[in-house]
RNA sequence: GCCACCGUAGCUCAGUGGUAGAGCACUCCCUUGGUAAGGGAGAGGUCAUGGGUUCAAGUCCCAUUGGUGGCUCCA
């Protein structure tokens, strides 16, 4: 009979099997009360699944002791909440509306479902579909778990089981899901796994191609009613649920999307599908809270306030993707760009400039073309080659061919130095059928690899350390593309290290030192690293085993020796070497991909580099690319919202504005901002003939840091009154001169709060 | 790229087939006011672009283009 532990490891028998509820009560009532679900042998289930044999039990509650909401309690209640949500988009659209997939995600849970022809969806009904839900969850119905076997003698015999229920229906997702249930169930037990053919089913009723799948006799499928089967609404769903609807708390339908079945393009019109947004909360509370916060974010939306405080523009007759820098937004990206300068040169970088575009054969050595070219703007090619290419009657795709190929020579050179066919046979092509031309550069390390094979080097050298500010050209897809953090040109903050295999790990570990100091100075304290590691799976790799094996083992100490979280992701590296990348969190939360470090062994091979070892003999040098920030776009556009605008004073467009309080003092505030602009201070004068309070209101709004109010009294005194950003009064008047010099110091050290007052 | 929605003055947005609107910003005038918008006047629009339906289109239809949200992708 069944022996629990509990978390605590604490045990207790029981004798005779239990549900999770006897559990939670046998501990205590309150808890019981408390319950939504329980974790059996690390698996969430239902608080009504029965217990038969000896397991590590937890119960699931909304929250912890300390009352945080708790993960799992928080799945349990969305999912639970997407079966409500779609009960009421079904009463209020349409029994029609077919579900399809409708899991919890991090901040609530979707519903995939088809909405047939002639019906529709939209945010005018959210009101509807929201009153519905409320209601549900009022009657505090209960979540009733039942399973139907599927017996494969009855499948296609219109024997009442799961599978003809869900044939009756009409539904082929939850058909579909059913067999992908039944087929994992399968895998797992091959034994007892007998062939199934069962006629599928049309949304209109007809039928279809018979659907053959493995499944083991006598398997289940379960089925959760919002209530009582038979009478309420219910659905396919493998569970677990929390006990009642009435446990959901609070629950609102948020936005609309649409999706693919199975998230694959089709022409079939039943494989697009619409995607319900929704969250829920145990209490109406922290579902305000969490509104609230959304809109706190979407306040910071860097779009948004970047157009308000005019940082850059985005012009359709420039380019989609393209990111005009206005003047304001430059000096933010500037000030950036010189911190980040300065820290390089205190590691030892040396800066070097390289233009904006390459010839294709750079990037066929380096393996960018054509591997990558649907995510590359399209070649350049010379216009005389293009009018001969023309008047010999080329074809467009004869052309993308020739465009395309590698010369004999390059080819036998690279699949010699990476000893394996790195360079296809079918690629190869005579020199005179080959059509070159050029490529804006998607990478910059093709041209710093060029520059550190342009002059020879000692191991004593090593490593090198080439840093460009390199602006690169991407094609993102048009849907992809979003202010500054997705963009078509950008600038990266790109450097390659050029050394020796012994030096990886302290060069991985300089790199961070620097994603520190710089992470730290702006107030982004918290992040993580995740390593990409090779999917073994997958043929998209160059170069060997053996070299993936120590780049990666590489990255994975490297990542370990840091003592910040990591992760190890596999699939997630990059073609040619293993890579880290870093996650952070901004001041309201959110987390923002930006940069990566990656390891890379291939280049050396493939640009043919060395550097002459203590032994006299040459040695491959290996490649770090490194640029921690990402892009100077997308940072930007992360700092505009973590600061909401709000910049630093060092990073301020305009750090202080002097308002005086009338023309009389006018000529006053030309010297207070004279001696400003002395030391250097990014200061304007409001010169406006307008009232001191619509000064102050307008300098607020521009987030200006520090505002000086002149009148009479501190012309009198040569002082200032001080009024800083955040603070909604007059802190009173300081000698200038103090202040000028306290301004300096807080600038020069960067701070991050704003320190002159009186 | 795909799906849905959207595009009206520099900005934010009203305008459901019948004479293009408001607030802010801008220009000028009055006001010279000590800390989050004093008052008045003026100027500003080929209603994204192109086609169509209609006696009549910002409004309805189609295409194109750009944006937003998602999907897919992201060296």
């Amino acid at each position: 009979m069944p022996i629990i532990t509990l978390p605590d490891g604490s045990k207790k028998s029981f004798d005779k099997p239990v549900s999770g509820k006897d559990v939670a009560l046998s501990i205590g009532p309150g808890l019981a009360k408390a319950a939504l679900g329980v974790k059996i042998d690390g698996e969430l289930m239902d608080l009504s699944a029965i217990i038969d044999h000896d397991v590590a039990l937890s119960i699931v509650t909304e929250r912890d002791r300390q009352k945080v909401l708790d993960k799992d309690g928080l799945f349990m209640i969305r999912h639970s909440a997407a079966h409500v949500m779609a009960e009421a988009i079904q009463d209020v659209i349409g029994k029609d509306v077919q579900l399809a997939y409708g899991p919890p995600t991090d901040t609530g849970f979707f519903y995939d479902m088809y909405v047939p022809e002639g019906k529709k969806i939209s945010s005018d009904q959210f009101d509807a579909i929201n009153k519905r839900m409320a209601e549900i969850i009022k009657e505090d119905r209960p979540f009733t778990r039942y399973e139907l076997a599927v017996q494969s003698r009855y499948v296609d015999g219109g024997m009442p089981n799961g599978m003809s229920k869900l044939r009756g229906e009409r539904n082929k997702y939850k058909l579909d899901n059913a067999i992908r249930a039944l087929s994992t169930m399968a895998e797992k037990q091959p034994e007892k796994a007998v062939e199934v053919s069962l006629v599928g089913v049309n949304l209109d009723g007809s039928t279809e191609e018979p659907l053959r799948f493995k499944a083991t006799d006598g398997a289940t499928l379960s089925f959760y009613a919002n209530g009582t089967p038979g009478k309420n609404w219910e659905d396919l769903c493998r569970g677990p649920h929390v006990p009642s609807t009435g446990r959901i708390g609070a629950a609102i339908v948020t936005s609309l999307a649409s999706s693919y079945w199975h998230g694959q393009e089709s022409d079939d019109p039943t494989h697009r599908l619409i995607r319900v947004y929704g969250t829920a909360f145990p209490t109406q509370a922290e579902l305000d809270e969490y509104l609230k916060q959304k809109e706190e974010a979407s306040k910071r939306d860097h779009r948004v306030i970047g157009k308000h405080l005019r940082l850059f523009h985005i012009d359709e007759d420039v380019g989609q993707g393209l990111i005009l820098w206005t003047p304001r937004g430059s000096i933010v990206r500037k000030e950036l760009q010189n911190f980040i300068s300065a820290e390089l040169k205190k590691q030892g970088y040396t800066e070097v400039f390289t233009p904006h575009i390459g010839r294709l054969e750079l990037y066929k050595t380096s393996g960018h073309f054509p591997y990558y070219k649907d995510s590359q703007f399209a070649p350049i090619v010379e216009r005389q080659a293009l009018e001969e290419l023309s008047k010999s009657g080329c074809t467009c795709a004869e052309m993308m061919n020739r465009v395309e190929g590698v010369s004999a020579r390059l080819a036998a050179g690279i699949n010699e130095r990476t000893k394996a066919n790195t360079i296809a046979a079918d690629r190869i092509m005579a020199d005179d059928k080959l059509v070159e031309g050029f490529m804006l550069k998607p990478m910059n390390c093709p041209h710093h690899a060029k520059i550190f094979a342009s002059s020879p080097h000692s191991y004593r050298d090593m490593p090198v350390r080439l840093a460009e500010f390199g602006t690169v050209y991407r094609w993102e897809q048009s849907g992809e593309l979003n202010g500054l953090t997705r963009v078509r040109g950008f600038t990266q903050d790109d450097a390659h290290l050029f050394c020796t295999e012994e030096q990886i790990p302290a060069e991985i570990q300089g790199c961070l030192s620097l994603v520190k100091t710089i992470f730290s100075i702006l107030g982004m304290k918290d992040y993580r690293v995740r390593v990409g590691l090779r999917d073994k799976d997958s043929s998209k790799y160059t170069g060997s085993a053996e070299s993936w094996d120590k780049a990666e083992a590489a990255c994975i100490a490297a990542a370990e020796s840091l003592g910040v979280s990591f992760s190890k992701e596999p699939g997630e590296a990059a073609f040619y070497g293993p890579k880290i990348d870093f996650v952070v969190k901004d001041v309201i939360g959110r987390e923002w991909q930006l940069g990566t470090v990656q390891v890379d062994y291939q280049m050396g091979n493939r640009f043919d580099l060395s550097y002459i070892g203590p032994d006299n003999k040459a040695h491959r040098p290996v490649v770090i690319h490194r640029a921690p920030f990402g892009s100077m776009e997308r940072f930007c556009g992360v700092l505009i919202e973590h600061f909401a605008g709000a910049f630093p004073t060092w990073l301020s467009p305009e750090q202080v504005r002097v308002l005086p309080i009338s023309d009389k003092t006018l000529d006053y505030g030309r010297k207070v901002l004279a001696s400003l602009q002395a030391v250097g201070v990014r200061a304007t004068l409001d010169e406006s003939n307008e009232r001191i309070q619509a000064k102050v209101k307008v300098a607020a709004d521009e987030k200006i840091p520090y505002m000086l109010i002149v009148g009479p009294r501190d012309a009198e005194n040569k002082a200032v009154s001080v009024r800083i950003r955040g603070v909604e009064k007059d802190l009173g008047a300081m000698p200038l001169e103090k202040f000028v010099d306290g301004l300096v110091e807080e600038i020069g050290l960067k701070k991050a709060l704003l320190s002159v007052t009186p």
